[in-house]
DNA sequence: TATTCGACCATAATACGTTTATGGTCTATT
DNA sequence: AATAGACCATAAACGTATTATGGTCGAATA
């Protein structure tokens, strides 16, 4: 049956997930998948071609939800000022919660595989789109007074990727949500008197 | 004599520096700098205790470039804008260029080191410190609206430091200079409309 | 006396051969 | 169609031997 087939491969793509989380693609096996699973080894390559494409399936599914949770806190909201500010919010916290999507776009131990470069591009591709439409409502609500909206993306985009490490690494969230608001009210207002 | 020691010593210093620029700290060995400074191992040994020692004064020496030139191209500048935005310009060129102290703030491989966190510490504290400086400066002279200047240095910083890796590593550097023009422009002044 | 040299040392790093683990395959079974 | 278990190729880990390297020390030299 197809559609017990795609219920296995989802139950095994969940018991995947959370074994990458804990140990990494790399220390993670396949008989441990295998038997988290209840199924024996073969029984996984029934469902899947390799390692590499269960992987591939969390790390599509993480970054699927991520896309999902910043559509959903952002659908709502009319004004570009406040979608920009809980979309970088949302974003960064949201982004230290999926470990294998994360690790998928940073961890140089994962670079050999065939999906990453190919993910690592989309996934920029799609950000800097998804800002630089809210940019864009901005501009044509006439509240953002910027020249080119991709331009201005990708540096709110590097900006936040310069939070990354100090925020996902550093547990002390106190000073780190005072350096994202701060970060966030200098993408918004700058530091030039009005 | 002492003055000889001390120019034999910087001697050995600006060979060394070549090398391990070259071939990092770890690849680089005494007995190259020793013959490539036409002395005995052991006479290095007269001059240094160790190799640490050494790498030390190389990165000493760069860090200490990086803020005489820093000081010297903004020394006249009254505006605290044209000031900030020198000061962000000259010193992401000039951190490209300065290997070594680069490598002793960002790679894993020094960490062993005993004096590489505490010139991490330093150099981001003085970091934030002119940086917070130049926004006071502004602040004092009515040009920039912000609470908090030590705040704002931090995302400053932070902001500069995403943009390290990209812009060190692809060596494109008309889209990179766009980018830190268009990073600048929103420190500067914001997206949200004035 | 200051400086240099060369032999030497401890051990870290590297090389190498052996063993084990792991991703994956295949055939038989249910 | 789905599963199990034996098996395979080779990557990874391991243990041992060898080499390289940072550093030391006493003797030699200027």
């Amino acid at each position: 049956m197809i559609a017990q087939n795609d219920e296995i491969r989802t139950r095994i793509i969940d018991i995947a997930r959370n074994i990458f989380t804990h140990f990494g693609f790399k220390k993670t096996t396949m008989e441990e998948i295998a038997q988290a699973s209840r199924k024996g080894k073969s029984s996984i390559y029934y469902y899947f071609s390799s390692k590499e494409e269960i992987f591939k399936a969390v790390v599509e599914k993480e970054a699927e939800e991520l896309k999902s949770e910043l559509a959903k806190r952002t659908e709502n909201i009319e004004d570009p000022i406040e979608k920009l500010n809980v979309y970088i919010k949302v974003r960064m916290r949201k982004l230290d919660k999926l470990k294998n999507f994360y690790a998928a776009l940073k961890s140089d131990y994962l670079s050999h595989l065939e999906f990453i470069e190919e993910i690592r591009n989309k996934y920029d591709k799609e950000e800097i789109k998804i800002v630089a439409d809210i940019i864009q409502q901005g501009i044509n609500a006439g509240k953002f007074n910027v020249d080119d909206a991709e331009l201005s993306a990708i540096a709110i985009v590097t900006a936040m990727k310069g939070l990354e490490v100090p925020l996902f690494l550093n547990k002390e969230h106190r000073n780190i949500e005072t350096r994202l608001t701060s970060l966030i009210n200098f993408l918004f207002y700058g530091i030039v008197k009005r």
